[in-house]
DNA sequence: GCTGTTGCATAACGCTTCCGATATAAGTAA
DNA sequence: TTACTTATATCGGAAGCGTTATGCAACAGC
């Protein structure tokens, strides 16, 4: 079996990327050494150094790659629901669900992105690019939802976009500290007050065939 | 001047622990030594291990130093104006303000501390702890609030403490992002449509009390 | 004043880190 | 083959970490 050059890089390349996001997630960035970055990609640190210069090297490139993937996953499972109802629960679920470790594992580096921000200026930039994206994509959805539904927000879509993430990054943030106290119920109800609605306007869309709503 | 054993002991604790407070929120507390914790504090690690035992130790009993002054500072912030409006803006600016760099501290280091709750189960318990207590205060103020603007609110105050908190956190969270984003008129309409009230209903800050009713 | 104790400083230990210098193996082109 | 390039491995150094052991003043009780 013979491989070019190019592909063994590349394999080798995308092997230590999905190294450091695991470890990344799972330890912390600062507590996961280049080393075992390497050993669990099955190379050792020197390739790491080869690739991306550096431990931030890395983790940059890391946050690139990212943010394509992880941005077109989530706009995925929404576009399998067309109710705003779904929409929404799948967006929740998706940045909060701490059932299984695997998908609970990304909100937590997100977490942790965030906070880096605060002193790191290289990945602020990132973040902030990344943010500002997805603002935009979700104040366009949120507008034509509460037309939709016949909601009156009392914020124009951009600014109710940055509530909204506001309010589901603090609830994801309170339920993996207490995760009886932040019921999916509860997340429901407070997007519904966000968006001017009563609190089961979300539960039973008014248009659309039901999706599979949040239990609870 | 001669000082007793338990002044000198004391005293040494005291700038221990405000040393700590001063480096932990600046440069996250991993990236902090020992040592460079008893040098800001005019002593070496020695101290601190004579202390505290561990930087864990450290780091606990700083957490429990908190739990005491912060909130005892935040409430007296709170106290300090009557009108929900005034106290609403209060615990805003608590959280949010990013001027004043001295202030700005403490909100980020909450925020590392959260995260490492995620990891650490010490940390998590005492947080656990601060979290509800603050939520109970905070739910008992809320209900007093609603009813005497004449606000009906979605959910249950103890619920509405939930998304509160949230809703302030993501805010906060997002504002060192992105400064511009997050006005705190913003941050005041968000407030304003979970409690269930028009958007302008609280608006008059720091003003002396407000009229009780906001009907006209 | 003498003596035991307290509070902290000093210095060293063991471990891990990042990262460069050097070496080897694999692939390509003639 | 031969010559050359590229990708990864190996090794080691300098520095940093938390922690422990020891020593030395300043104090307290007699």
């Amino acid at each position: 079996m013979s491989r070019t050059q190019q592909e063994r890089k590349a394999e080798t390349r995308a092997r230590l990327l999905a190294a450091a996001a695991d470890l990344f997630a799972e330890q912390g960035i600062d507590a996961v050494s280049v080393d075992a970055v390497a050993e669990a990609a099955g190379r050792t640190s020197g390739a790491v150094y080869a690739h991306f210069g550096s431990k931030q090297g890395l983790l940059l490139a890391l946050l690139d790659s990212w943010k394509d993937s992880v941005l077109a996953v989530l706009l995925a499972e929404v576009a399998v629901s067309d109710s705003p109802a779904g929409q929404l629960a799948a967006v929740w679920s998706n940045v909060s669900d701490t059932s299984d470790p695997e998908a609970a594992r990304w909100p937590v580096l997100e977490h942790e992105l965030w906070l880096r921000a605060t002193r790191d200026t290289e990945v602020a930039d990132v973040l902030r690019v990344r943010n500002t994206e997805a603002l935009r994509y979700s104040a366009r959805q949120l507008d034509g939802w509460t037309t939709a539904v016949g909601a009156e927000p009392t914020v124009p879509p951009e600014d109710l976009a940055v509530l909204m993430k506001a309010l589901l990054t603090g609830l994801a943030l309170q339920k993996r500290l207490e995760p009886e106290l932040v019921t999916d119920d509860l997340a429901q109800r407070g997007i519904a007050a966000l968006v001017g609605l009563p609190a089961d306007a979300l539960a039973s869309p008014t248009s659309g065939p039901t999706p599979r709503t949040a239990s609870d």
